[in-house]
DNA sequence: CTCGCAAAAATCGTATGCAATCTTTTCTGA
DNA sequence: TCAGAAAAGATTGCATACGATTTTTGCGAG
């Protein structure tokens, strides 16, 4: 796939920063997969397709690299990143430390508002998994990154969030590339499950249920290495 | 405090990239609060000092902003962050959340090698404590925060490696800032007693220690807004 | 002397140009 | 026909230029 197969919508808010603008749609198609990993995202194709200068492609392009969804190589250029299956684990591990936690502060600071939210949120996520076509699993995994998204926004910790922020994209894809596709109506129960916990104010539960759940998108994946993440990489693929 | 008060040793590795040495440059700088928090660093000065252009120091001065090192304000350019007492509170909540997983990940995989490389940090923190000067207490802050580096990246992931390093680095802002200087050789005696917990694999101990080292520091912070943060920043001091 | 306003200076945001590096193609000789 | 070298092309790294925005300075009115 290449990237100028791609079209993007038109970066309006110019008043803003116009690199974050490009960054977020470029982040919200790696996410959704439309750009496959190991894609490459030269500066010139990007500010050509987005109507800027190589410098704010390139400074999107930077964001990216430090949320580790774009690797740059020196002299070379930018790519999707493509993660192994041992960085697939590290980003586990990183959420199976952290999101317990998020989970005990949000119990803690849990508001109506936030319930209607998360209700919200989970209807979302269950019409999509009822939902067929190319794009349902693509909206699928989306909507259950919001999710945990939805949950490190109440915990109120704006360090801890941009932290899942990170770990929730880059979970997403390590799920389009290893993911094995049967466990996702499992998930969606698993979060109603954590939303009741999160309503009775059981923090206890609700971090137990986070982190069985963690253990559960992961056990998921089929980590082995299939053919070699070398292999494609070295075929640019 | 201008920053063009400060000298810089020159940047050496010009085979490498050069905006990542220059952050590196400035991150010391910062953390051993050479500059001053509030303190402007001018793309153009930066390049200046530096002698790069501004592109290249912008894109150093981007990195520090990613870490939250540095505050960007559109058309206003780039200063030395200055941690609210929530910011503070914010980033050891981070910290207890994350650290205590990470002594644990790093008591399985201690060997000879790491325990000696603890021993060597150690006996570089006693001798900053014991010694006397200007400099000390940076050194001291700076030596603190190495010994929670080390046992990041001992626990062997990158992802939470990198998010350590951003948590010390803003620590060590935030104990310059709001710190009362008493509890330094006691943290010692504590990064002493983890050290022991470690090497006898006894990663509950370890785990214990650390939250408990985390709040001590953290209660050794005054964290009363004093004078209004608010108003330090808006004399930009 | 202080205040308000306009001009000047400084600084940022962005585009663009050039050299360096990497990739691909073409050419040559076995 | 194929391996290796050389040239052409593409892409990045970096510096610089210019308009836009902000900050400072200068100056006259009150």
């Amino acid at each position: 796939m290449n990237i100028a197969d791609q079209t993007f919508p038109a970066v309006d808010n110019a008043n803003e920063d116009r690199a974050q603008a490009i960054r977020d749609q470029l982040r919200d198609a790696i996410v959704d997969r439309r750009l496959a990993p190991g894609t490459k995202l030269s500066e010139g194709e990007v500010g050509t397709l987005f109507d800027v200068s190589r410098t704010v492609a390139r400074a999107a392009l930077q964001m990216l690299s430090f949320e580790g969804l774009v690797r740059t190589e020196r002299n070379r250029g930018a790519f999707v990143a493509n993660p192994s299956p041992e960085e697939a684990r590290q980003v586990f591990a990183s959420r199976r430390l952290i999101e317990p936690g998020i989970a005990i502060a949000a119990a803690g600071r849990m508001t109506p508002d936030h319930v209607a939210a998360f209700k919200a949120q989970l209807d979302e996520e269950g019409r999509f998994i009822a939902e067929r076509g190319p794009n349902a699993r693509r909206s699928e995994i989306k909507a259950s990154g919001d999710f945990h998204l939805l949950l490190a926004s109440v915990a109120g910790n704006p360090i801890l969030q941009r932290f899942m922020e990170e770990l929730v994209a880059r979970s997403s894809l390590v799920i389009a590339l290893y993911g094995r596709s049967g466990v996702s109506s499992c998930g969606h129960s698993e979060h109603m499950n954590i939303l009741e916990a999160l309503e009775n104010g059981n923090s206890d539960r609700a971090s137990a249920l986070m982190l069985h759940h963690i253990d559960h998108i992961e056990a998921d994946l089929d980590l082995r290495i299939r053919s070699g993440p070398a292999l494609r990489q070295a075929l640019e693929f």
